[in-house]
DNA sequence: TTGTATGCGTTATCAC
DNA sequence: GTGATAACGCATACAA
């Protein structure tokens, strides 16, 4: 500022009220200013911008990053996560935030970060089981905090989560009813998933109320394609295949089809299968996944603006918003390809928002 | 730290050094100063940190977003910038730094939004051009920037980018060749991408090496998986399909893929087609697609790294690197499924870093 | 309409 | 080892 200030002739506060659009500026005065930020290029730093007026002008993202580091992005699961990132950045965009992100496996190093990066920004985007939900709270406290797909009771905190409950039970009454599968299995999430935990209760609980069906077997990955490929492996080692397999999301789904697939076995026709999230490859596949579609955009579109809100009052009483979550049947579980609601994956604004 | 200081008895230079890990801090002191700190939930302020250290701990990372944002994320081309991401955030993980994101359709908004992130950031990635050569480099003078998959001939800027050159024309060779294709179509990229452009014109160029081909049309998309059907529509309606049609990136492809099997036409029996990237779906969809693997990571990876450097010492030569494609040859080529080089996609570190 | 002066929360340079 | 204190770059209350 001081720069622009001497070459343009007027003080720093002059140059400050023209870069923050002050309208009590003369109109020439302001025209000069603007020319000599234009000649030196100008740029307000903002960490000075921040100290003194309080505030950063950035929300931080911190998401979980699943399944084994070293296999690469492409098998573990954070797709999730991608999608999150960009409705939140979308919403974002007009406001003059921006989004800092973190990311990593759950664990001390991560929740090192996310403190640190609790210094860096004005809100907190929590993605999943982060972290404990005490150290949770306490970081609430002392900021602006919004929960993506945590844990359902969470209290005294704002939280957005799709209602994977209804998704489960819809889909396995399809599953039940319309195909009558009797012998079904189920690959879950991770244990710090509370979206996995509610996914594989919903399931039992959708069973058991089916009368004739029974859960044969529940195996356990870490929502990576390569911890369903190992569930496939498993499931292959038994005597007899169930009729049907339902996994806790699209990724380990992909992984148990795939595998499936080399061992010669053929979907839907040995085995019938189901993922749960309805991300994009999820109907790239051959054949094409029935699962139930999360609404990803919305979760974090909902999320973004409940933060703002939460930083422009933060007064504000805790809420948490339960967002419906649908089977979307395609080929994978049985029916005939194309015959059902085999529409898109979901392209964003399908409910209304506010 | 006044607060902190305060109870713990001690001063805000003492407590400043606890949590910067001075040595020059007496045991005694230290433990008290950290008990309190703890007890407080005290987190250093990152504006004012950055203010006194002329540093910011964040690194920014601008990237387009193509395709029609109304048709939602999952059919824009930002499967590129997510393995970017991903591979930046982990490199910088260990550092201390975070990383800020901006993306958006290329533009004068845009391109503000990029300079008010300079102004948040201690050095800039770039993801292809999302501004202006002479506004890059006027940025570029004023702090450490790295360019990814920028054009080639980007001069005084540190770059890093594909060979798209050579991945191409090792995937017409091998369908000129090989398969002994003669009526090529091309279903090439946005013209701001450098990226489409050089594939394009090594596409051409390879064609005309192979001496009994022709290129006999070349369609325009814009990356997304929508014009990439748009393009399949075009192609439908001409009097005869030709025997392949490659495309400037995977989603293009895909977007073909379904539109020619929604009406009816058989891949590769009908039509070859071929992507280019090699992102993630690539290798779901049936057929799986014979593509180029672009090291997505390693690009993402050698950039942050890169930035590092120069952020730690600013006058280091600007370099560019070029890292190699090649293709990756499964089914929608015409060749068996599973005979040739169809490995998994891309997993990291295939081709040694530094 | 414009300039002056002060504070924002840390780090770092000195003395002690 | 530790404590004052001066920057750091900007916004704003107040004075002019």
């Amino acid at each position: 500022v001081y720069d622009v200030a001497r070459v343009a002739g007027v003080s720093t506060a002059t140059v400050s009220r023209v870069v923050r659009g002050s309208p009590l500026v003369h109109a020439d005065t302001r025209d000069r200013v603007l020319a000599v930020i234009e000649a030196l290029g100008y740029v307000p730093d903002a960490s000075a911008q921040g100290l003194s007026m309080r505030r950063k002008d950035i929300i931080g993202l911190a998401g979980l990053e699943r399944g084994d580091g070293e296999i690469g992005i492409e098998r573990s699961s954070l797709l999730f996560a991608d999608q999150i990132v960009h409705a939140a950045e979308a919403v974002l965009r007009g406001t003059g935030y921006s989004l800092l992100l973190t990311f990593g496996p759950a664990g001390e190093q991560l929740e090192r970060r996310v403190r640190a990066l609790s210094g860096k920004v004005d809100g907190l985007l929590v993605a999943e089981e982060v972290m404990a939900p005490e150290d949770l709270r306490t970081l609430a406290r002392r900021l602006p905090v919004v929960v993506i797909a945590g844990r359902r009771g969470e209290t005294g905190l704002d939280v957005v989560l799709a209602d994977n409950l209804t998704g489960m039970t819809g889909l396995v009454a399809h599953l039940t009813g319309q195909h009558g599968y009797r012998r079904l299995c189920f690959v879950s999430g991770p244990k710090d998933a509370p979206d996995a935990m509610e996914r594989l209760a919903a399931f039992e609980a959708a069973v058991l109320a089916s009368k004739h069906s029974v859960v044969e077997q529940v195996l356990h990955g870490d929502f990576s394609e390569g911890s369903g490929a190992a569930a496939a492996r498993a499931l292959l080692g038994r005597r007899a295949m169930p009729e049907a397999v339902v996994c806790a999301n699209d990724q380990m789904a992909i992984g148990v089809l795939r595998e499936l697939g080399r061992a010669g076995l053929r979907i839907p026709g040995d085995v019938a299968l189901t993922g749960f999230d309805d991300v994009y490859p999820s109907r790239l596949t051959a054949p094409p996944l029935t699962t139930v579609s999360q609404p990803f955009r919305d979760l974090g579109t909902l999320a973004a603006r409940r933060l703002l809100d939460r930083i422009a009052d933060r007064s504000l009483t805790p809420r948490t918003e339960l967002l419906p979550a649908i089977a979307v049947i395609r080929a994978s579980c049985g029916c005939p390809p194309g015959l059902r609601n085999d529409r898109p994956t979901r392209t964003g604004e399908e409910w209304p928002i506010r």
